[in-house]
DNA sequence: CGGTCATGTCAACGGTTGTTGACAACATTC
DNA sequence: GAATGTTGTCAACAACCGTTGACATGACCG
């Protein structure tokens, strides 16, 4: 791997961590290039811009492993959302994915990742948009109100009981979308 | 009402407006106070700082109509979430939620006006802490889903089918939360 | 060794931010 | 009408932002 290669590597993984955790606005260049260990105008030379830097950031955010089975996807799913994908103080999909609430340019590129590297594949898997939907529906109102609501009525639940509640949760949605 | 009750209200909803849809840090204060038509220094005379005027923005956010019944609090929160409070181009409550993501300061204010408001009477009707942190989780995940990722396969429900869906789903949710 | 390209450093640019204090215009009360 | 307190205006501050270009340093190849 070349020098530049490395240092390129290092720029996004903390852009990932510190954007995704803080939010687009709340995190300056400098910032993440203090944390890299690398001078700011490195990033203009790599990614062009900032947006460019959080949009490189994007890739394969919202890949899932090459399964068959429509209950093994609906997992990898559940547990993309409940774990952090690498490490404690890594950031999670979730956070990433609330990101489009309020900025119209960065929500349009999370949204396109999510598409193109989820929602697609659950379409196509569960066979249905509507069914898709409502079970992208049931883990994102999980994890919102268990990690960024905090409801103290929900959760820590371990991985196993949340998926099994959601997979239940999947059963009660889709017999009601027909 | 005094001259300045006057102005301190259309900064009040301007700053709501503008906050709210797009995130505390990406709106600045020159922006609420010329859409107000009042000048920036008058934020700091009334308001103190940006965070007081977010703060003051907070101010029955997520207040009920005082109803006993344990269908019609449903039904009211379906609504709150579903429909937009006071206008076409008024922001929602589902967005001034999801600001709590990635900023911590903001994100307390938030959760912490959610629960006084809201969350709290919920558990306080529903009896349970766990059913009503469920049902929070249902109108969140449809909410989510429909307007901040605008998944194809949801919407544009019409409010009655929306609140029915959710009220079939908030029985499904209740009958496993046991 | 000398030349050439990749990689990193530094300083600065114009612009915007939240916040502050001095001052003018106005209304109210004596 | 004069004095007083309220309300609004203006200019400026220091700090930070994303971005740029010039320059130093390193590696690599002929």
């Amino acid at each position: 791997m070349s020098r530049s290669e490395t240092t390129r590597d290092r720029l996004l993984h903390h852009a990932r961590t510190l954007l995704w955790t803080h939010g687009y606005s709340n995190v300056s260049l400098r910032q993440i290039a203090a944390a890299a260990g690398v001078d700011v105008a490195l990033i203009a030379r790599y990614f062009g811009s900032k947006r460019g830097l959080f949009e490189a950031t994007l890739d394969g955010a919202f890949d899932l492993p090459p399964v068959t089975s429509e209950t093994a996807l609906v997992d990898m799913v559940v547990a993309l959302f409940t774990t952090s994908p690498c490490g404690e103080t890594a950031p999670t999909v979730l956070q990433l994915l609330l990101m489009n609430a309020h900025d119209e340019q960065v929500g349009g590129a999370v949204r396109a990742a999510h598409h193109t590297g989820m929602q697609s594949r659950l379409d196509r898997l569960l066979g249905d948009p509507r069914r898709a939907a409502l079970f992208m529906a049931a883990v994102l109102g999980m994890s919102v109100a268990e990690k960024s609501l905090r409801l103290p009525g929900i959760g820590p639940h371990d991985t196993h009981d949340y998926a099994a509640q959601l997979r239940h949760m999947l059963g009660a949605a889709l017999s009601f979308a027909r």
